[in-house]
DNA sequence: GATTAGGTTTCATAATACGCAACAAATTGG
DNA sequence: CCAATTTGTTGCGTATTATGAAACCTAATC
């Protein structure tokens, strides 16, 4: 049977773009309007104007009184809520994360894999006003973060061709692009059993993530340590290493997995 | 130009239908097939099948691997990000919840009114191991939530009307079913500025709300200290209402409110 | 006040989504 | 182990829906 990738069916054009128009509002831009909505999918106003009156209807995006522009509702909030509850690795993570931020003192995230890209699913923010706020549902990319390189460390060879992009792309001068080394890295990763990024990804950002087993061993989300660079540079990261491994051992026992 | 509640423009049937799909996987049944959609939504296999093909193309189901079934995808979880990312109220309380459960022992939740709803916007969990679990995006009625009241506390009498339900439904056979006893109630809450509920909604299960406000003195959120009734029944509740009550006052004032 | 821009609604029709039937694969029961 | 049943997918023709164009309404701008 045809797997998503190449599908024989064709998809049903008015469900992807009414996803497309919800995907259109970004964290960056929250509230846009029926025309500005029509030439960015290059679909008619028309088009737009009756899909986000529907969307509305169904809670999945709302017009603000103020602006009269439209932005993303909260019926996605509850939907994504039953998306979350089915998730184990939250779940399991969710009781030790605080002790972990007052630990360290920094944010802690939780994420996963899911389509070649790295998802949030569960935070602690640092109470520390200069912080790393990883929302939940923000997705980064892999091969640059430190939740990333965790989730590919625990790869086959095959599985990590199919999720990178080629050529793999530079965010900072620090993002490694070139495969070979990338690989090589993976595979420290994997022995040492933690990722450490500085910058790779963002200015002034460096995280440090490890691995969340499930009962088969198999990596199904990271723990992740994330600040300012300025907070974590030198060893301060490295004193981090201890606390993470701990918890994400102590997850991953809760999960059912057993060093054998 | 027409309401939502009054269109004039006849709907997206294939939205609508997409939508319906998603609303059909709850906490209770977070897996489900294709045959079981189709009758419970009394569409064709086939219409099913292709929809659920394009969900999955687009992230917002996916299917489990393990049985076959389709499931809630991450995809929503970004979407869900977004919506819920342009809270304000969410934004300014975040950082007093954990002193509130620190100071209470039990589950903290900020909540919004959306379409005759209350849906938790955030959520700060009690460490103790029976506690409430109110997850973000969990809808519950405002009838007989102690979130539920304090939002109505804050309404008109016509806007009051618009948004509950006629008859009232009981939930338990301690619910408010009675519409002047309900409005008699919410007047008190009004002056007193908090809302207690003990076990209205479910059994078991108590607490104690108060609103957030936000420039114009308009109840945005409510904070609301939840548990079961066992732990906070007698006086204990009563012990929440000073600390519950400056927290929603600064975290009121953040939102820019002053009282005069 | 005129013009422009954004958004909504009516209408005719092009194109899509749909149901039906057939088929394939998985599950169930004897 | 095999037949029967159930579930899910896909090809096809067409009924129905979604669509774009045009007109209209409202708000914003000059």
């Amino acid at each position: 049977m045809s797997s998503s990738a190449n599908p024989t069916t064709p998809p049903v054009q008015s469900i992807q773009r009414a996803v497309a128009i919800m995907r259109c509002f970004t964290e960056a831009e929250p509230e846009l309007g029926v025309t500005e909505l029509s030439k960015r999918l290059n679909l008619h106003k028309s088009t737009v104007s009756r899909m986000l009156t529907t969307l509305q209807q169904e809670r999945l995006v709302d017009k603000n009184p103020e602006t009269g522009k439209y932005r993303l509702g909260l019926g996605l909030i509850s939907l994504a809520g039953v998306a979350l509850g089915r998730l184990n690795a939250r779940a399991a993570a969710q009781p030790y994360l605080n002790d972990l931020v007052e630990t360290t003192r920094e944010t802690v995230n939780v994420a996963v894999l899911d389509r070649g890209e790295c998802v949030n699913i569960e935070r602690a923010f640092s109470p520390q006003p200069i912080r790393y706020m990883g929302w939940i549902g923000r997705r980064t990319p892999l091969h640059c973060t430190a939740s990333g390189k965790a989730l590919l460390a625990g790869l086959t060879a095959e599985e990590r061709t199919a999720v990178l992009p080629t050529p793999l792309p530079a965010y900072t001068p620090k993002t490694i692009t070139d495969m070979n080394i990338l690989t090589q890295s993976l595979a420290q990763i994997d022995r040492q059993g933690y990722a450490i990024v500085n910058e790779e990804y963002e200015a002034g950002f460096s995280s440090i993530a490890a691995p969340i087993r499930n009962h088969l061993g198999q990596v199904m989300a990271t723990l992740a340590i994330s600040g300012p660079t300025y907070r974590l540079e030198g060893e301060t990261i490295t004193t981090f290493i201890t606390p993470l491994l701990q918890m994400t051992r102590q997850i991953s026992a809760d999960l059912g997995y057993r060093v054998m």
